[in-house]
DNA sequence: AAGTGTCACGTTTTT
DNA sequence: CGTGACACTT
């Protein structure tokens, strides 16, 4: 059946334990995966060797993180095996679960073209039902109420089983608030991410016959980052390989950074008791890194007490030693980080580099020094392009044709372009449709507005018009991409935005026309199949999906959003308590373990240099704030990285009165091109850093009254040189160096 | 109903 | 600093 000569195994070039592995097909099995210790490649071997050993692919479920992941893993299955493996059901938990949602949509009381919320969508639910309501949104915000309703979610909890347990008032509010918001899902066919892995385990769960046919189909099932599953996935995971036991996991518990949403990470560490006579495989070889990028990692997470005992261990050997710089501010940090990547990219490519930070908000300083410098960049992930308001408009206006139940999505376009529509009328017509038990546009759609308020008949006639004559299109089958097009000419869209002739109005006229290419190019890869398919996959998109590297650019993302992912080259910048760790994780000792989790996330996906970097003070929320080194610094034995102060490279030069041997840049600031140079060279500036610098993070000192402590923060200079001591009392103390007198 | 202005609040992280 | 909610004006 497989014509190979060197056997299918040889050619997977796996070392040993990486081969029994994938080998192992006796029943459950666990693989822990470091870091850079060839997970990927297991995987995908794993699924080749299945299809090899007779496995039909449309019998494999196979959960990746991201849907990029699921791609490139098809692809490479096929190519080891040299045959198309499209049925294959590889994905990420959401997309699997919607394929399998849509077939079997009537067992949940739903249409099979139901409609997926995002959380812009969740949000204006909620809004409107706390107003429903009347619950006041000061004592129940409806952020706060969805990330309940969702960590219900995520653990398969239902609003009666919450009402259940209700202790007092406020869960009881909030049972009745979630049942509410659940209701109205269903009504309006619509779920939101959650529901489409909970609605899923649910289905299966109360239906034997489907259970049965899916526990059939799926024969084997592998889970990419279990680390990062949560109970849901876990059930759905359970439910599906109960009978045969035929499962595979990998994962690395040492990162494991999605506790936030309902990652358990117990979910991995406890899996043997979860599926008994489980098979552990431990990949401890890393093929990433150098030995000194590694030190440094390990060193970070070593003091993570709810972890496998296990150690990386390489033989990459002779790597620069990794560095530490700490800067005056943001903007420093960010304006030598461009220079450096400039230089860089003579010898680089630019998707060879990352800058990881732990915000989103600190990529502006960045994209500004980028700009500044010249420096091309792509930043991946952000405020993405399918949340654009413009954007969500478009797809408002297109999801109605394919779920008229979708009132949110109504809600959103009513009166974009203005049609006169405003709060009365839109309560009128919402009391109307109650009263019919119809959605909002069906309740236009059907002329039962004719009672309403002779000033919105227009506005709503109007409404009617375009659905009528979209309908029409879609009924004969037109081509998506036309039918956008129609929308944004029916509705006036196009020629509300051309009118304000502002660069804004540009700007989102250009992303509309992006979009239009987006369905063109769609629908020609795609033939044949139908708008929701289209809508499904823009919903079902990550970050990283549609990040493509460029050979000339710098990229520029989360932490988060790095997982998975190896660089050459990576700064790893903002490394400062209160950033990460989170201010707001820092009570809690578990959040604490996550955060240095995904410090180690970071500094693991740099291949051959690291480079970290922490500022004294930073910019937020337009103030200006002093900032200090990450508290998991301190975990990290000096001899495992290069500290380099760099405050006072730019500006208070003549303070530090540094002696500089060789040739000098540092004479004439303004002016001059030996200036420039030496700004943009860190490593000349090594040794007029290890000059001014007397005291080093963590170092041990002695002072006359207070006694030993460890140097916690440096700030300023030469005789404003401050100094952050926490002493062995316990006491934090900040002292001028200049006074404190302190010993070695 | 629509457009303008003022104020509070926010930044974790994302499928 | 930037966004979104709300109040006020036309």
């Amino acid at each position: 059946m497989i014509n190979s000569k060197p056997s299918l195994l040889d050619r997977m070039v796996l070392n040993n334990v990486q081969n029994e592995a994938v080998k192992y097909i006796e029943g459950p099995e666990l693989v822990f995966a470091g870091a850079g210790t060839g997970k990927t490649r297991v995987l995908t071997a794993k699924i080749a060797y299945l299809i090899y050993k007779g496995y039909s692919p449309d019998n494999i479920f196979a959960a990746t993180f991201t849907n990029k992941a699921a791609r490139e893993m098809r692809s490479r299955v096929e190519s080891f095996l040299g045959v198309p493996a499209s049925g294959l059901w590889i994905g990420t938990f959401h997309s699997l679960c919607v394929r399998i949602l849509r077939r079997e949509a009537c067992a949940l009381n739903y249409s099979a073209d139901f409609t997926i919320y995002d959380s812009k969508d969740q949000l204006s639910l909620v809004k409107k039902i706390l107003k429903q309501y009347d619950v006041d949104d000061r004592t129940m915000p409806p952020k706060y109420l969805l990330s309940i309703i969702s960590s219900y979610k995520s653990s398969c909890v239902t609003p009666g089983e919450v009402e259940q347990k209700a202790m007092g008032f406020r869960d009881r509010e909030i049972a009745k608030l979630y049942n509410a918001y659940q209701k109205a899902l269903v009504q309006q066919q619509a779920m939101d991410f959650d529901d489409l892995i909970t609605n899923t385990v649910y289905m299966l769960r109360e239906n034997q016959s489907i259970l049965k046919k899916y526990q059939n189909l799926f024969s084997y099932i592998l889970v990419d980052e279990y680390q990062d599953t949560n109970t849901a996935q876990f059930r759905l995971v359970h439910l599906l390989s109960k009978e045969h036991k035929q499962l595979f996991a990998v994962g690395d518990d040492d990162q494991s950074i999605y506790g936030w949403r309902g990652a358990k990470i117990d979910n991995i560490l406890s899996f043997e008791t979860h599926f008994p006579q489980t098979r552990i495989f431990k990949l401890e070889q890393n093929y990433r890194s150098t030995k000194e990028i590694l030190n440094f990692s390990n060193a970070v997470i070593a003091p993570n007490v709810n972890r496998a005992h296990k150690k990386l261990w390489t033989d990459r050997k002779g790597g620069d030693l990794v560095v530490v710089n700490r800067f005056r501010d943001d903007r420093q940090e960010a304006l030598a980080v461009a220079e450096k990547s400039k230089q860089l990219l003579q010898s680089m490519k630019g998707s060879d580099i990352a800058v990881l930070f732990r915000t989103n908000a600190q990529s502006r300083v960045f994209e500004e020094a980028f700009r500044k410098k010249n420096v091309p960049y792509v930043l991946v992930g952000g405020t993405g392009f399918y949340e654009r308001a413009e954007i969500k408009d478009c797809l408002a206006y297109l999801r109605l044709l394919v779920n008229p139940k979708d009132d949110v999505g109504f809600e959103r376009i009513v009166n974009v372009p203005p049609r006169g529509l405003g709060e009365k009328a839109r309560s009128d017509l919402a009391q109307t449709a109650a009263q019919n038990r119809l959605s909002l546009l069906q309740t236009v759609m059907g002329g039962h507005t004719d009672s309403l308020g002779s000033r919105c008949q227009k506005g709503f006639g109007q409404i009617k018009e375009i659905f009528t004559l979209l309908g029409k299109m879609v009924s004969e089958g037109e081509d998506p991409h036309q039918i956008l097009k129609s929308i944004l000419q029916l509705s006036g869209y196009m020629d509300m935005l051309t009118q304000q002739d502002t660069e804004e109005a540009q700007a989102r006229v250009e992303n509309i026309n992006e979009l239009l290419n987006a369905l063109a190019s769609w629908v020609q890869e795609n033939p044949g199949r139908s708008l929701s398919g289209f809508l499904e996959e823009v919903s079902l998109v990550s970050d990283v999906d549609n990040w493509q590297a460029r050979d000339d650019a710098v990229n520029l993302m989360t932490m988060h959003c790095a997982k998975g992912l190896e660089f050459k080259q990576v700064f790893l910048v903002g490394i400062e308590d209160g950033i990460i760790p989170s201010r707001q994780n820092v009570d809690d000792d578990s959040k604490i373990e996550e955060e240095r989790r995904l410090f180690y996330v970071g500094a693991t996906r740099a291949m051959g240099r690291l480079e970290c970097s922490y500022v004294d003070q930073r910019r937020r929320f337009g103030e200006i704030l002093p900032s200090e080194p990450t508290r998991f610094l301190f975990d990290v034995q000096k001899n495992l990285y290069f500290f380099k102060d760099l405050t006072a490279v730019f500006g208070e030069i003549s303070n530090c009165r540094p002696k500089i041997h060789g040739q000098s840049g540092f004479k004439s600031p303004k002016t001059g091109a030996g200036y420039k140079k030496q700004q943009s060279d860190f490593s000349a500036l090594d040794h007029f850093s290890q000059e001014t610098v007397q005291f080093r993070m963590g170092q041990s000192v002695k002072h006359k009254t207070y006694g030993r402590g460890r140097v916690l923060g440096i700030s300023g200079a030469g005789d404003d040189l401050k100094l952050t001591v926490l002493f062995n009392d316990g006491a934090r103390r900040r002292l001028m160096a200049k006074f404190a007198n302190l010993e070695t």
